[in-house]
DNA sequence: GCTTTACCCGACAAAAATAGTCGGACTAAT
DNA sequence: ATTAGTCCGACTATTTTTGTCGGGTAAAGC
């Protein structure tokens, strides 16, 4: 598991799918010009999405995008697993071509932490992230309301100790 | 936060490093040996290992690198964070050129997503991968000595469904 | 039917990040 | 003195990311 800004446009772009879902499907014209991401690029990361049934198209006028399912039933690791299909397996596959026990044993080590990221990931559906923030600022807004008032109470939950547009 | 084969290799250094801790530094020699990553690329890491107070350095002949404190108190996360050193701010910079809310909605609930995989990391410390891994080791082996053996046991942990080299 | 709007697809290209090289410092133990 | 190691910056190759282009196909509306 890869985590790249590919990963981060895919999970914007179905959160932004997610977010605008109605009976009609939204364009990736729409996306594009929502979350500033190229239509081409867009194309070939829904083609992906599609491919791995997260999605369903709609072709035609009017046509677009639609969540394959809902969105408590698509979680964050399945977008980014859809999207990062190299799936390159160098080095040592399984046991293949590792060669003394000492090698290896940090190698899965490492394959240890991927897959607690992969679960951690595995669990976080796109709706609970919705929710989530949803509740979020709802109290920051209550709260602004009750105490000193800040213009973006949403800026107040993330420090400037994080880069912003970094995962 | 970005997970790329540079975390990879830095996690993957300091978990030999932990494993080969003793009165006598480790140089990246060995390091470079034992897990087949390139001795100049090491050295690039370990410049920001060591900028980050991570480990410390022992110069000489018979030199080399410690960790700087206790393994438990060494974070996946600070490791990750200390080698992806590029904290390019692109796009908005908190609330700086964001035009209009709906614009920065998805962005932040990726930023929520962010925090939330950095606060996972956080709490994942060498020590634990190391304890952890050493009791699963343990557990497939007594179970191999009574089921059926397999020789190697630890890759009974993961399964094929994931790439093994990825994150 | 024609046109328009969209998805679809592959090949290509620019830009960035990764991965590794090289040459030369400095430091301390032997 | 030699040698084994860290340090450091510049340079290069490779890969990945990001985006472009040109052309398809399907369906809606006129």
């Amino acid at each position: 598991m890869r985590l790249t800004t590919k990963g981060r446009y895919a999970v914007t772009a179905m959160l932004d799918l997610a977010l605008h879902s109605s009976d009609q499907p939204v364009s990736l014209a729409d996306i594009s010009g929502r979350q500033d991401i190229s239509l081409s690029y867009l194309e070939q990361l829904f083609s992906k999405l599609r491919r791995n049934s997260l999605v369903s198209s709609v072709r035609g006028p009017g046509g677009g995008y639609r969540l394959s399912r809902g969105g408590h039933d698509i979680f964050v690791a399945q977008i980014i697993d859809a999207v990062n299909d190299t799936v390159d397996a160098t080095g040592c596959g399984g046991a293949a071509d590792c060669q003394q026990g000492e090698v290896c044993l940090t190698h899965y080590l490492w394959c240890d932490l991927s897959d607690q990221i992969h679960g951690f990931l595995s669990e976080i559906s796109l709706s609970s992230l919705l929710e989530k923030r949803e509740v979020q600022t709802i109290a920051a807004r209550q709260d602004a309301r009750s105490h000193k008032s800040h213009s973006l109470p949403v800026t107040e939950i993330r420090g400037d100790t994080l880069p912003v547009t970094e995962i």
